[in-house]
DNA sequence: ACCTGAACACCGTTCAAGT
DNA sequence: ACCTGAACACCGTTCAAGT
């Protein structure tokens, strides 16, 4: 009963467009994301895009900011292994959700939450007491942790789903060169079944490597 | 004075094209690279490609697989570590001549040189005399480590002399909301003349932090 | 200020036709 | 067996026109 509006449903915008887009992405993969497509769920011409968006690049950059402000914050007082450990554990959660999105991440310019999710880490080593040059590659450590492994983890996952009988044969066929590693390996990650934490525990890896450098230098 | 064929300038076949558009993506990124160019690169239609790739994904799939064929593999007696430590130098080297390829690495199905890869890494850790649950994890962190930071590594060039100016402004303008840890890294970046060997340190913290689990286990 | 259809210069790929 | 032009169903984006 309250507002009717002839033909505009709902006002467009930036945020409404990018939450839209991210929608899709997460359910038809980036590769499909269209310009085009997000129109039509939105119910406007293509164009009206380009009022609140300047391009596709761009589109992106926003899409990729949104879900790094879904990321829960490490706590910055207290235990610093724990509260990146438990952000780091949060993020590869938010990265599984948004299956497109590591991808983006490294390749394109970071928005505001995306720098202040990179701040909130830099801050946490620096007051655990690290020095300048265990800081600067610790955050490397720790990101490349994040999106790397959480990338691989998709990537796993896309081939299984995408084509597990070609996989299978392919597998038989190159086994006649013999990988027995290789498929020992796979193997392994058949039985494996989602509980045993390896993101956690090649984090804990490293993070405990972080502090012994720390503390014997 | 050999052979002086009419039309065709050289034989196509898979090989060639690869190469081709190898060098292409090299040149000008993945996104430039078309069907339609490659073909002009080689002299020929474009619909002559398919008599040797079957799509588009088909030759990135091959694309990635020359790449990893690349990659000198790790030997596989004497020093574990520091067989892993040097294959991952070349991989991390021969990743950055071919900056397209991190990206696609996960994503997209081994290829039969990629497979020999990841069985060599497997069988150099497993000879190691890691248990078979340190070797799934420790497969995983190296293989992690080597896309994942030579992934992050590109992002920051590209990023870099794509539009340096903006990025500077932006951060002048973003700053407004100070994120002094942030601005502190970026000025590490910046005074880093690339002698630091990142990347091996990291590794370094993740093969000894194998070594220590499985020493204490 | 915001919206939009038509048009442009591209894509990857199918198909039918050539040798 | 290998090559290829024409055609199809798409892209992102520019432009000029609407409100």
């Amino acid at each position: 009963m309250a507002t009717q509006s002839p033909t505009p449903v709902k006002p467009l915008g930036k945020q409404r467009i990018l939450e839209a887009a991210i929608a899709y992405a997460d359910e038809h993969g980036v590769d499909a994301l269209t310009m085009r497509r997000i129109a039509g769920k939105l119910g406007c011409g293509v164009m009206s895009l380009y009022n609140h968006v300047s391009n596709k690049e761009d589109m992106l950059v926003g899409m990729v900011d949104i879900v790094a402000g879904e990321i829960e914050l490490p706590s910055v007082n207290g235990d610093w292994k724990g509260a990146l450990r438990a952000s780091a554990a949060n993020a590869h959660e938010v990265l599984l959700m948004h299956q497109w999105a590591p991808a983006q991440w490294s390749l394109r310019m970071p928005g505001p939450a995306r720098i202040r999710y990179m701040d909130s880490i830099l801050q946490v080593l620096t007051e655990a007491g690290l020095d300048a040059r265990l800081v600067y590659s610790g955050y490397h450590a720790v990101t490349m942790h994040i999106i790397g492994f959480t990338l691989q983890e998709i990537g796993y996952l896309q081939v299984l789903d995408a084509d597990f009988d070609e996989l299978a044969n392919k597998f038989l066929k190159d086994l006649s060169g013999d990988f027995p590693y290789m498929v020992d390996h796979v193997r392994a990650h058949m039985d494996d079944n989602c509980d045993s934490d390896e993101f956690g525990f090649v984090l804990d890896l490293i993070l405990d490597g972080l502090e012994r450098v720390s503390v014997t230098s």
